[in-house]
DNA sequence: ATGAATTGCCTAGGAGTCCTAGGAAAGATT
DNA sequence: AATCTTTCCTAGGACTCCTAGGCAATTCAT
C-alpha cells in the first residue's frame, strides 16, 4: 500500500489545478481525490471539508494574484502602472479561471483579514491611485470603479457574455485608456442639495 | 393524495424565489420540491432537470430584469437616461440576487437568442447609448465598460466585496456620474501603429 | 535492530443530491 | 360509468460530503 505523500498545500495546489481545468464549483473533494488516485475520505485528514479547502484555495489563488500584479506594478507610476495592473489582472483571470474565482469568493471577514494574499490586493490597488490626484471620498469611489469594471470585464468574458465580434482585447485596450482618462479628469462633486436652503 | 398543482411555471417561479432568498446555487431539485411538499422525482414531469430549471430560471429572470429596465427607461433618455438605468440595474440585483446572478449565466448560444429578455436587455442597453454620440466600434467599447461596470459591483456587492466604510449609494451615485462624463467625452482611438510607417 | 508510536490511507456506512423506471390514484373525457 | 390522461408516488442506482474505526507504512526510542 504505497503512499500518495498527501499534505495541505499539495492538496490546495491541486484543487488549484483542477479549479482552472473544469471550473471552481466542479472541484470537489472526491475529485480532488481521484486526481491523487486515492480515496475521498483520505483527503480528510489534510482538510477538514469542502468549505476549508475553498477557503484556502482562495486564500492561496490571492497570494498567486496579488503577486502577478506586483511584478507588473514594479517600478512604474500613472498611466503606465495602471495599464501593466489591467494587463495583469486580466492575464491572470483568464489563465486561471478557477483561481481567479476563487480570489472572489466570499470569506469570513477573520479569514479575509488573516489573507496575506487579499490584504496585498487592496494595498496595491491602492497604491496605484498614488498616481492620480483624487481625495477621499472621491479615491474610494473610483477604487471602486476600477475594482468594479476589471471583476466584471473579467467575469462576463468567463460567462462568455460578449457577443459582438469586436476583439475583446482591443475593446480591454480601449476602456483602459478611458478609464485612465477618467481618472486623470474625476469630475467634481456636485454641489449638495443639504447645503442650498 | 391531493396534488399540488405544479407547472413548470410554478415550479420555475418557486425556483426564483428560493434563488432570491438562499442564493442561486443553492437551488436544487429537492429543495424546490421540499417548498411544494412534495417529492423531488415529481419535479421530473414538469421540468426534464437542475439544468434545464436553472435555463428556464434565466430566461424567465431576464425577462423580469428588462422589465423593470424598460420601465425606468421610459420616455427618457441621455443623462437621465443612464441614470434611470442604472437605478433599476442595482435596485433588482440588490432586490433578487438569485434572480440577477441567474440572468448571468451562461446558456447555450441558441437558448440565448430564444430569451426574449436576453434580447431585450441588449436592445436596451444599446437604446441606451443613443444618447452619447459614439459611433462603432467605440459605442460596442463603451457598451462593454459599462456593461462591465455594473455587474463588476453588483457582483462585488453582492459578495461583500466592499470593505470601505463609504457609503455603497453614494459611490455608486458618483460612479454613475463620472461614467456619463466618460461617455460624453469618449477619449478618440490613438493613432494605429499600422498606419505610420 | 527491534519494539513502540505516529501518521497515512483504507473500508464501511449514513445522509443528501440528481435522475430513471414503473405503479397507483386523481381528475378529465367519452 | 368506464376509460384515459395526468399527477404524484415508491424504489433504486450513482455520485457527493463527511465520520468512525482499522490496518499498514514510516519514524522514533531504546
Amino acid at each position: 500500500m504505497p503512499r500518495a505523500g498527501l499534505t495541505p498545500e499539495r492538496v490546495v495546489e491541486a484543487a488549484a489545478e483542477l479549479a482552472d481545468e473544469i471550473g471552481l464549483d466542479q472541484v470537489t473533494v472526491s475529485a480532488v481525490a481521484r486526481g491523487f488516485g486515492v480515496k475521498d475520505a483520505s483527503l480528510y485528514a489534510h482538510v477538514r471539508g469542502l468549505s476549508d479547502l475553498r477557503s484556502r484555495l482562495a486564500t492561496a489563488s490571492a497570494a498567486a494574484f496579488a503577486d502577478r500584479i506586483n511584478t507588473a506594478l514594479a517600478g512604474r507610476s500613472g498611466h503606465e502602472a495602471l495599464a501593466a495592473f489591467a494587463q495583469a489582472y486580466r492575464t491572470f483571470a483568464v489563465h486561471h479561471p478557477g483561481r481567479y474565482a476563487a480570489t472572489q469568493l466570499a470569506l469570513p471577514a477573520e479569514t479575509l483579514e488573516a489573507s496575506p494574499g487579499h490584504r496585498r490586493l487592496v494595498e496595491l490597488t491602492y497604491a496605484l491611485f498614488l498616481g492620480y490626484d483624487l481625495a477621499e471620498p472621491d479615491r474610494t469611489d473610483a477604487v471602486r470603479l476600477l475594482r468594479s469594471t476589471l471583476h466584471g470585464f473579467a467575469a462576463l468574458e468567463a460567462a462568455g457574455g460578449f457577443g459582438a465580434p469586436r476583439d475583446l482585447d482591443a475593446s480591454w485596450a480601449r476602456m483602459i485608456e478611458a478609464l485612465h482618462a477618467l481618472l486623470t479628469r474625476w469630475p467634481p462633486a456636485p454641489p449638495s442639495a443639504t447645503l442650498s436652503p
